[in-house]
DNA sequence: TCGCTCCTGTACCGCCGGTAGGGTTTTCGA
DNA sequence: TCGAAAACCCTACCGGCGGTACAGGAGCGA
């Protein structure tokens, strides 16, 4: 029982790095066995097969993703009552966070899922669906709670501005490691709180 | 010669189309010649191997990238005479390219070797590198004019602000993929579009 | 007619995903 | 403490795939 629970977690361990590196068609399961230290027998029997893998990697990376952003977002609200402050120190920390990441941001394993959606079954795709979902709602949330409060200086739909949070997020995943320059991703963010932050300056200024 | 480029074409046609939905593991070259009507050999012939065939494809993707933001914003220069208005509506035109496309945005090949690289060599990666640059570049040019006649409300690096471009097209890729809706792409670079548009509008207003 | 480009055909190698099935140790609850 | 279930290991095998090797042939321009 909890042998096997830490074994299954080994297993998944070295799987995220290795798909997240060389993404799921490149990770083979003899490369995984082999650093886990384990047989092929022991591998098939906590995964029937690459697909359940993946879908175990996948619900695991999501919830550790959720984790990071309640703990982020939730700190930000203690510190300010206001909620558009409070949303502008949030991606303020979640970009400190991500510049002190040594070699930069891993990749997110539900943009890798994107990009090799025939491999895999409905089932995982929705999941994806789900977890890009959860991000619009979570962010819709905060900046409902900003509208409240703050007239936008141009009308945008909640959804789409909700979006754009993941939108820069992945793309500056993406162009973070094309680059190779890990600091482009906090600075993305950066750029986007400036964004947010004039969204919602009153017109008049002294 | 003529019959060989031909073939060549096809090959990487289909490549291309394949290697979009299931990435370059999940792309086999038996798949590839069972499509294009060609043998083993055939393919060998032409791409030394797979690593050749990624780099071929990535060149041709790139050069073709190339050409539509070059029409694009050449178009909208000779539109619009003023740089903020004219990269205004080449974001419009580039938005509603990518609406018309009836499947969505086939997926970025950059974005996929990103997610990939352990897998190639370094040539590709330096390719990769080099193609992100070039955006950076692009971008930043048209910055630098707009800059030249308008004052932004709010301080931002010119160079970040011209990898956003490249940030939301990616991540607005990533998302349309993810949830499955192809109109994420073009909205997310209409909410850019906005928040640009707020960036250089005077602080005074009416 | 020569030679080059552009292939086809055949045979083979080793890695990998996955299956099958038997054997062994470890763990934990009754 | 004992027995059963959990958590593996071992061996053998299959078919697909990336890649190699090499022989040969059709078409075509000089």
């Amino acid at each position: 029982m909890r042998k096997g629970e830490e074994t299954r977690t080994r297993i998944l361990d070295v799987a995220e790095a290795a798909v997240l590196q060389k993404g799921f068609g490149g990770t083979s399961i003899e490369e995984l066995i082999a650093e886990t230290g384990i047989t092929k027998s022991g591998f098939f029997y906590h995964f029937r097969d690459k697909n359940e893998l993946a879908k175990a990697l996948l619900n695991r990376y999501i919830e550790n993703d959720e984790r990071i952003y309640d703990e982020i977002f939730s700190r930000a609200r203690d510190l300010m009552d206001d909620p558009l402050q409070s949303f502008l120190l949030g991606l303020k920390l979640l970009s400190e966070l991500l510049s002190d990441l040594p070699n930069g941001h891993p990749g997110c394993l539900v943009a890798t899922i994107c990009y090799y959606e025939r491999l895999f079954d409905r089932e995982i795709q929705e999941i994806n669906r789900q977890a890009a979902l959860t991000w619009r709602r979570r962010f819709r949330g905060m900046f409902d709670d900003i509208f409240a409060v703050y007239t936008p200086r141009e009308h945008l739909d909640v959804d789409q501005l909700a979006d754009m949070v993941s939108t820069v997020i992945e793309g500056g995943i993406v162009l973070s490691k094309a680059l190779k320059e890990p600091q482009s991703l906090p600075d993305q963010i950066l750029v986007f709180r400036s964004f947010v932050k004039l969204l919602f300056q009153p017109a008049q200024r002294a």
